[in-house]
DNA sequence: TCAAAAGTGTTAACCATACACCCATGC
DNA sequence: GCATGGGTGTATGGTTAACACTTTTGA
């Protein structure tokens, strides 16, 4: 990967310390990485092994490098403390309350990820730093403004969902309509219509129906689907919007 | 005002130079500010007075002070610049491309404001530095990235108008229907029917109707309306959806 | 009296919602 | 054969979209 490279060299370029004529904030990255299983949606944590916030749960990041792209940095950082990779990412907000860290002014601007989480399940949890997989209703109390922004992260998500077919992504490439339909039952936090959900997403014709039903279940096996992200694209050039 | 004393007095502890372990970018803030008139949407610019880009149009932006927050920062950058004040102001993107400013590494955080142009038209335009009201249209050619921020704005001011509010930002406290109308023409860049538009608007209530029409036009004068904010408050939190 | 914009209703097409039963499968 | 979730259609009410003429006012 060319971004690696260029990091590494900027990185043992950094033979500080660094002088400026005007003070400056500390810049880092945090990411809100969030999962999906049968139970509930989940949160990508790791725990903090020094102060402040010692022990405390928080999100993934850390600081940007110069010279190096944002988007980069926050796939840096996750990679590196949770050997998450080849996700979605998009940036959130940026924060920079004077006093979110107790140490000095420490700007963060903030991303949120969505994995499917049955490539990414056993990779973080085995990690050397503890890394877990938390469900977002138990993930209270973070270090620093944390919280806060993971409810920010997830009003983005909530409004996102229904307009942009972004819950694919944290589903496994192959899925039922139950299983896409109880994805946004979870991330809105309301029940849905079953034939009028499949009316919907069957007709706006964004859904390959696969050859293929679900295995090892004890009831009548459900059709697999996939999603044809070319199809959307081609759909959207065209002025088509998503909508649930 | 409390954050310009704060800014003050940060501002004169700042005696450089300062000592880092790491190398930082530089941070800033940059600020979109929209203002509509009869004419057109348009755009407050500054002009540059030394490299880079020494002579073209930009944005008014400036440094993030440490201590400073960054939507403390980008309302006393407005105001040095251009004199605006008491406005409509939220955050949009945040760009960090390192080759965006070809100094050095320079991450900005960017806010986007709408501006009541009857109130400010003046202001601006008679201020020391160079500042001028810019048609959207006419506003390419930017120092650095703004062009690409501009963009950003643009599509955000859009898609917002039709799910929030915010148009009223735009206008005078009292306003007529045809320049509502107008302003969302302008805007989301195509006709709307009168008579549905005008059902679709009053049926929402939020409009309070004032015992007053417009004065010294040469044809019939149209009824002045003003938005109730606080009755939308209220209906939002009652979970009432604005659209357009 | 003319020009300019204000103001006003109805209809047809479409879309969202509510709702209940039979089917296939594994145990 | 029973428990479990899979899969399917219709009717109703509400919302959107298309459409043109009369009124008021100042110049």
């Amino acid at each position: 990967m060319p971004a690696r490279t260029k990091k590494r060299r900027l990185a043992s370029d950094s033979r500080g310390p660094f002088e400026y004529r005007h003070a400056r904030p500390a810049l880092t990255v945090d990411c809100v990485v969030f999962g999906l299983d049968a139970e509930d949606l989940k949160l990508l944590l790791i725990q903090r092994d020094r102060a402040p916030h010692a022990a405390k749960w928080a999100l993934p990041g850390g600081f940007v490098e110069v010279g190096e792209r944002l988007e980069t940095a926050a796939l840096r950082e996750l990679e590196e403390e949770t050997s998450v990779n080849n996700i979605f990412l998009e940036q959130l907000y940026t924060f920079g309350e004077p006093a979110r860290d107790p140490r000095e002014h420490v700007v963060s601007v903030a991303y949120y990820a969505l994995v499917k989480l049955s490539d990414h399940r056993i990779r973080a949890s085995t990690d050397a730093r503890d890394a877990a997989w938390v469900p977002v209703a138990r993930a209270r109390g973070l270090a620093f403004d944390h919280d806060r922004i993971v409810l920010t992260a997830l009003a983005r998500l909530k409004g996102k969902l229904r307009y942009q077919p972004i819950g694919f992504e944290l589903l496994p490439r192959k899925f039922t309509l139950t299983q896409l339909q109880q994805l946004y039952e979870t991330v809105l936090a309301r029940k849905l219509d079953k034939r009028n959900f499949r009316r919907k997403i069957l007709s706006m014709g964004l859904l390959v129906e696969l050859d293929e039903t679900q295995r090892d279940v004890a009831h009548r096996a459900a059709r697999l689907y996939r999603f044809d992200r070319r199809k959307y694209q081609q759909l959207n050039r065209a002025g088509f919007n998503f909508e649930i």
